[in-house]
DNA sequence: GAGCACTGC
């Protein structure tokens, strides 16, 4: 106790300013020195008695069951009576007083939830209402992963506690921070708390913070519950809690240095689970069987069965929907399929009633929902009684020998399954089948799904490390350690594109790098791009780099879709054609009908068009120019060559020569990659640089554009040292080059560039028609 | 001649 005391001394309380009787508390507060604490004010405030630090459940209740809103002075209204009683059946509500001890006599503290316990909404006002944070010129945070669940939560919350949104409680997601100078309780996305990090290490603004759903493990989670053990050192006055909702709840107490841990019920019904008594061979076709056979014999409720991908789900729906309507003694059924790509309003369709049956009496109505992991965790649906679980799902996983994240079909964890089959139990007692044995999921399953830490390329995670202040990756107390190829990779990345030094410090380009929202690659490039004179244009194209393809391509169109596409293709490379897009989008006068009418993704250009705004305010606070090299310029076609040589100056690491066998070999790699037929590169290209690499059946390169190697040569004379290189074709080339302008010829090289730029291009036009022919003799 | 699980700044 006494120990506690003296960490949180208490506050002298200064004489009450009468000047300011007509405020509210948290008015009172914001500038003013009666702001510090809660003594001055009137003795017959909600608050008066409040010591913070040392409040009780009794106290806090007291206060919530009052007349008067201890936080705008204001009465309640009736709906936040309403609320409150529901607010006291929640499982939470019982712990208030435990976790008010814990709180008090811990710095940090965790906290196990299941779902429906209550934690997330009430926890932090347990909190406010103990910290008081306003009265101390702080905010609560309460991290979440997703920007969804920071809104919803936030707003909910709001209700509860009868404040406006955006007041005393808020959220604060990328594009919108919808909170006030009164804001006492911010909800966030985890990646905007780590956002805020890099310029405030120490994270001042906050008396408490709390990691909600951190058994996620995203990548931001993870560096944050790093940063945190690293802060609560220097800041004995911060309180921590963790909150997850499994029950690996023990590594997070480990981790903490066996900080206390609370254990809060949750508010499910019982799901019964069966396991099928063989393997399954073919998990897809045991699924639609399952669905099927769930329909015609079990009774009303809805189903919901997971699958891994888009082209899975909408075949399985068209099976399932087709095979269902030949059943005479089944029920009307109504099949829908789920995945994030789907439109919003295809998505919403999950809401939609199950259908009525045929005839009063008859066999009962049901909806059924095919769904990726999306319905997992980020999404809930009402209703479902049934879950079928193949037992997998896609997973990113990154090779680290080759530099490349794929994604992978693979088995789900057993915390998945768990999450899975509760998913039946929202509503009243379900079932879950799993398309697996019980001895595989004792014996193959693993408990948990590996963090994303360990399936990651580290880039962008070593140069946030590293902005936070931490230099020594090697001994940082990582929850779960990546392996150390990848953060050799990182920091080798780092280093070619100069945002790191030979010792591994940052530099003031890394730095500055580690400002932008986008990878390290695209940072430097945004960078680089005044000193190529087109930072205008790198912006739009980085843009649309960081959305899902603005390219619509339904599956009855395709034709009029390539065709539509095919009026923004640029022949030199898919950047370019991306520009193009942004500008016709830009000159359409950001027009819904314009984008229908040509196949472009309306909400994507809108979103890229936000990204833009958001790198524009980043690039005028780094005091870099905003710059487009004239159209018109002689010789012609300087304009692009600009635009691709600051595309080299970030991707010069993503290079493919073309070989004369006509493949392209990934440069020091020397994977053997395709374009992909995506690309709008349409002649032979000798070097291109890409932006992503592409492991299906094939490698592919997507979203390619055309460089010249004399560019490469000179943007990165470290990374292309050709005694790093293995032997290849590109490499002879390049000596020949380094050769030749060693012989004198160097400057000479760069004039004659734009005269090939225009030969090529008529050669190009030949080589297409070459090759046009060749085909009808082939025919 | 194609296949984008899901998030996030």
């Amino acid at each position: 106790m006494s120990d506690r005391s003296q960490k949180r001394a208490k506050i002298e309380a200064p004489k009450e300013n009468p000047y300011l009787a007509h405020l509210s508390p948290s008015e009172r507060l914001v500038g003013g020195t009666a702001a510090k604490n809660p003594y001055g004010l009137a003795a017959d405030h909600p608050l008066a008695n409040f010591v913070i630090g040392e409040t009780t459940a009794e106290q806090g209740e007291a206060a919530e069951e009052g007349d008067i809103n201890p936080f705008t002075d204001k009465p309640f209204s009736d709906r936040y009576k309403k609320i409150l009683a529901g607010r006291r059946k929640l499982p939470v509500n019982k712990h208030r007083k435990e976790f008010l001890d814990l709180i008090q006599n811990n710095q940090v503290v965790i906290l196990v939830g299941e779902t429906g316990s209550g934690k997330t909404t009430q926890i932090p006002q347990f909190m406010v209402f103990d910290e008081l944070p306003a009265f101390k010129g702080k905010k609560i945070a309460c991290t979440q992963p997703r920007r969804l669940a920071a809104m919803s939560v936030a707003q909910r919350v709001a209700e509860e506690m009868d404040v406006v949104m955006g007041q005393e409680v808020g959220y604060n997601i990328r594009f919108e921070d919808c909170t006030s100078q009164k804001t006492m309780l911010q909800y966030m996305t985890d990646g905007m708390l780590l956002r805020e990090a890099m310029n405030d290490p120490l994270l001042s603004r906050y008396s408490a913070i709390i990691l909600d759903e951190a058994h996620d493990r995203t990548l931001s989670t993870d560096i944050l519950m790093g940063l945190m053990k690293e802060i609560i050192k220097k800041r004995s006055d911060l309180k921590v809690v963790v909150m997850s909702a499994t029950l690996d709840a023990g590594k997070f107490q480990k981790y903490f240095d066996d900080a206390p841990l609370m254990s809060v019920p949750g508010r499910t019904f019982p799901v019964e689970i069966y396991y099928t008594p063989e393997p399954e061979s073919d998990y897809l076709e045991a699924a639609i069987f399952t669905a099927l056979q769930i329909h015609r014999t079990e009774d009303a409720g809805d189903i919901l069965l997971f699958l891994t991908g888009e082209e899975e789900i909408e075949d399985a729906c068209r099976k399932i929907k087709a095979e269902a309507d030949q059943m005479p003694d089944a029920g009307p059924i109504k099949v829908l399929p789920l995945y994030s790509t789907l439109p919003p309003q295809a998505q919403k369709r999950i809401y939609e009633e199950a259908p009525p049956p045929r005839t009063s009496g008859g066999r009962p109505g049901r909806k059924v929902v095919v769904s990726t992991n999306l319905a997992e965790t980020s999404l809930t649906i009402d209703g479902i009684v049934y879950v079928i679980d193949p037992g997998f799902s896609k997973q990113k996983v990154y090779n680290p020998r080759i530099r490349v994240e794929s994604l992978l079909v693979s088995p789900i964890s057993k915390a998945s399954a768990q999450q899975r089959s509760g998913r039946a139990g929202r509503t009243r007692p379900g079932k879950c089948f799993r398309l697996y044995t019980e001895n595989a999921f004792m014996k193959e399953l693993i408990e948990t799904t590996y963090p994303e830490i360990l399936r990651s390329n580290l880039g962008t995670v070593v140069l946030q490390l590293k902005k936070l202040g931490i230099d020594d990756l090697v001994h940082f107390d990582f929850m779960d350690p990546p392996a150390p190829e990848t953060l050799m990779r990182a920091l080798e990345l780092l280093n070619y594109l100069e945002a790191l030094d030979d010792d591994g410090n940052m530099t003031p380009l890394g730095s500055m790098m580690a400002d932008f929202p986008v990878d390290p690659q695209l940072a430097k490039m945004l960078i680089a791009s005044p000193q190529y004179g087109c930072s205008n244009e790198i912006m739009s194209i980085v843009s649309l780099l960081n959305v899902p393809l603005v390219f619509m391509r339904p599956p009855d169109q395709r034709k009029m879709a390539d065709e539509a596409k095919a009026q923004f293709s640029h022949p030199d490379g898919d950047h370019l054609s991306l520009l193009n897009v942004y500008h016709a989008y830009k000159t359409s006068g950001e027009d819904q009908k314009w984008c229908y009418d040509n196949f472009c993704n309306y909400r994507t250009l809108k979103s890229a068009d936000n990204v833009r705004t958001q790198l524009k305010r980043y690039m005028e606070r780094c005091d870099l120019d905003l710059v487009s090299l004239p159209f018109d310029e002689r010789p012609k076609g300087s304009y692009y060559t600009g635009i691709r040589k600051a595309l080299a100056a970030g991707y010069f690491m993503q290079v493919a020569h073309q070989e004369r066998s006509g493949n392209y070999l990934t440069v020091k790699d020397n994977q053997v990659v395709r374009l992909h037929p995506s690309s709008c590169l349409d002649h032979n290209a000798e070097w291109v640089i890409y932006n992503e690499f592409v492991l299906t059946n094939q490698n592919y390169i997507r979203t390619v554009t055309e460089v010249k190697a004399e560019w490469l040569l000179d943007i990165a004379p470290n990374y292309f040292d050709l005694d790093s290189f293995p032997n290849c074709e590109g490499k002879r080339v390049l000596e020949k080059l380094i050769q030749r302008r060693k012989a004198g010829g160097g400057d000479r090289d760069r004039e004659r560039d734009y005269d090939r730029d225009e030969s090529r291009s008529k050669s190009r036009k030949s080589d297409r028609s070459d090759k046009d022919r060749k085909e009808k003799r082939r025919r």
